[in-house]
DNA sequence: GCCAACGTTGGC
DNA sequence: GCCAACGTTGGC
């Protein structure tokens, strides 16, 4: 079993979203990078499971686990002239672009970015190397394990900064 | 096959 | 909206 960490944008689909659609599954449709597309056509297999990550955002950060629930097959979107993701490239014979569907496990408490930066034992994720703009990447075992643990556990609070200062003060 | 121009991503 | 980073495109 494999582990990745999937970008969505909240506005397009949100952890809430996924929650509401039939069987919490949603068809990871639009994925328009080579190295993206082989880690699904080509390493992702059904029940490999999937950080659930929200980006271009007020808060970017891990919102949810997810398992992959179907093998890669054809992006329908490639072949419809008024998709935004058509592509004329492509053809039924000769698909290009291909998705997984994936499956909600369960809402998390948000794990932001700036928390998953402050772990030392996540300092060779990939979506924290300077640069990274994969919409899709594998993660190590040790790092899933070592998130999932996290977000069984209370994050920062606000509360906690003023916890914080207070203890300082004396 | 080189590489400049352009487009996209995504945190800030 | 800015900008760094990176992928893709297309002329040569």
């Amino acid at each position: 079993m494999r582990y990745w960490l999937m970008k969505s944008e909240p506005s397009d689909v949100s952890i809430d979203d996924l929650a509401r659609l039939p069987n919490q599954t949603v068809a990871w449709y639009g994925v328009r990078n080579y190295q993206a597309r082989n880690f699904m056509r080509d390493l992702m297999q059904v029940d490999d499971r999937v950080l659930f990550y929200h980006s271009s955002c007020a808060q970017p950060g891990i919102a949810g686990l997810a398992r992959v629930s179907s093998p890669a097959y054809p992006d329908a979107t490639q072949f419809d002239p008024a998709h935004r993701y058509y592509d004329p490239r492509a053809t039924s014979e000769t698909p290009r672009w291909f998705n997984v569907d994936v499956q909600l496990l369960r809402k998390t408490r948000l794990m932001p970015l700036s928390e998953l930066r402050a772990c030392p034992e996540l300092a060779s994720l990939r979506i924290l190397q300077r640069g990274n703009r994969l919409s899709i990447t594998p993660v190590d075992a040790r790092e899933y394990l070592f998130i999932e643990t996290r977000l069984n556990e209370p994050g920062p609070t606000p509360d906690d900064a003023t916890a914080a200062r207070k203890s300082h003060d004396f």
